[in-house]
Formats: C-alpha cells, structure tokens, sequence
DNA sequence: ATTGCAATTGAGACTAATTCTCAATTATGA
DNA sequence: TCATAATTGAGAATTAGTCTCAATTGCAAT
C-alpha cells in the first residue's frame, strides 16, 4: 500500500507545497498550525477522525485547538489532499490521499469492519457516466453496506 | 418518475402491509404516529430531511414528535422502505424507494444542485466485485461530488 | 370486550459534534 | 519594518440527535 520511506518524504514534500500553492490561490496564510495539522495527517496512514488527529498531536505535545482543526481540515478536503472515507452517525472520517491510491469501501453492518477496494473498471465507468452528463468530478464515495464474509459464515 | 394515481395509491397499500409485517416480526407495534410517519414519507416524491418532515406534518396538524420521527426513520430506512440519499456536514436526507428505482447522486458543489442517475452496468459491476470479496450487499451509496454542466460553462 | 403488559409516546433534559465570537497574535506583501 | 487582514485559542453558543420517565396505548390472551 506504502512505498518506502524515501519516497514518501520526497513526495510529502510536494503535497505540502501543493498545500501552500492551494492557500496562496485563495489568499490564506501558510500558518504554524496548519503546517502541524498537515504533517500529522499526512503521518497517519490509516482512516482517522478529528478526534484521533487531536489526540494524537497532544499526545506529541503539539499544542492546536480543535477549532483549528476544524477550521483546517476543510482546506485540505478541498485541495484534495484528504478525502471523507466514511461519515458514521456521529461524525466523519478522512484519509490522505498521498501514496495510496483511490478506493471505495465495504462496510460491514455486523461487524463493524472495513474493506477497502479498488476497480478499475469501476472508475472507468463513473468517467463515461459523468461525461454523459456534461459533469465534471472532483472527488466521489462510493460506500457498499452489507455482511462481510465472516459475518455472514457466522449467522447461518 | 411516478405511476399515475391509482397506481401509486394500490401500491402504497403494499408498502404499508410490508411495514406492518417487519414491526410485527420485530415484535414492534402500529402505532398511529408510525402510521402518520409512514403516510407522510410516503406523500413526498423527493428528498426530505427529518425537519422538512416534521415541519410538513405540523403544517397539516399531524402531531407527533420529533422524537418518534427520529425512532421511526430507523426503522423505516430497515425496512428497506426509504433510503439514505445524501448526507450533508448537517445531517442526512431520504426519500422513499417506493414507486422510483435505484439510483445514484451526482452533488454540484458549486450550485448545490443534485443529478440523479442510474446505471445498469454500474449495478452488475457493484454486486460483481461483492461476489468476488464474498460481501454481501445490502444498500449502497455512490455520490459524486464536482460541477453541474451549467456551473462549468458559469466558471470559465 | 376486557385485561395485562410490554412497547411507545412526548417533553424536555442531556450529550456530543461542530461553529461562532472576539481579543490577542501572526504571516505576508509593500 | 510596517500595516493589515487572516488566524488563533478558549470558551460560549448552537445544533443534531439521544435519553429519561411518567403517562399512554397497541396487542395478544383471555
């Protein structure tokens, strides 16, 4: 799923100055905090909410309010840098995008378990259809909610 | 997108028996305020959020609280009576799956408009790759998020 | 029909997630 | 360096949704 290490940095660096480039265009600033909230994002390399990404600075002593969080977290959805995995009742969960590629997800409705994939052809198809309609696709979830395998295996 | 009247009306019948056989294989009860719910998700052909829902019914002088809305979409929604359409930051939208098929969202970020389609070969493809993980699939969602063709034209 | 009881209801208290406010601070471009 | 507009943190405010509990009501068995 990862490459190794070197790479990930190289190209760390170069979300980051994707990051910059998307603050600059819509005149905000490239502040401390907003460095810290990226770094940490982009060193999860799981599915995390805002409450774990909090914690988690906390925990490293980076000092940065939810409310910076809140307020951030929106920028880098919208540069493209993370993506909504998955949005429970209560709240949402992101990703970064860097150095995984795009998938969908299969939630399991026993137990709680998630399963991600990846179709080429799947794509290819979402492609044809929104050219149809003359729409232009920025990012899109696709969320399949059913019994995994061992779930099922389990209720017969 | 709608059957005449007559239709609609026999069919509604049928959905209302299908709500009753699942509160009664739950061991939950008809209860009148279910059975207003019920009616009322029924009368919209389109989205709703509960509070459209709870606003209309007031309007009409139904009275039930938003309580027992929020304990009876649940309920709907496993029953496979009406379906998650849509989740914005707020909260999430249904809407009846009765008398309209399947389909898929495509949400204009710019114009917050919603394009409705649906693909046959997006269908065979989903439940071909649930076979492949041995998933098995009980709803899904597929949004794609991006610019309507008029906000397109409108940006350039 | 009557009865008994578990499920349900409404109203409001409660909780959790998110947004807002505002004074103090800071990045940025001139 | 300076001016200024954006940003910050802390906590207040808001909002969606859940929970509580006494009163009510379906429903199944009499």
């Amino acid at each position: 799923m990862l490459e190794n290490k070197k790479t990930l940095c190289k190209a760390v660096k170069m979300e980051e100055k994707a990051f910059k480039k998307y603050l600059k265009e819509k005149g905000l600033k490239f502040t401390k905090e907003r460095d810290l909230i990226f770094k940490e994002v982009f060193s999860i390399h799981d599915h995390f909410d805002l409450e774990e990404l909090h914690i988690g600075m906390r925990k490293k002593g980076l000092k940065v309010s939810k409310a910076s969080i809140y307020r951030t977290l929106p920028l880098l959805l919208e540069s493209g840098l993370i993506e909504q995995v998955e949005r429970t009742e209560k709240h949402a969960h992101y990703e970064h995008t860097f150095g995984r590629n795009h998938h969908d997800h299969m939630l399991c409705i026993s137990c709680g378990g998630v399963i991600e994939f990846y179709s080429k052809a799947l794509e290819r198809l979402q492609r044809s259809i929104c050219r149809k309609e003359g729409f232009e696709s920025v990012t899109h979830t696709l969320e399949i909610k059913g019994y995994c395998s061992k779930c099922r295996k389990r209720r017969e």
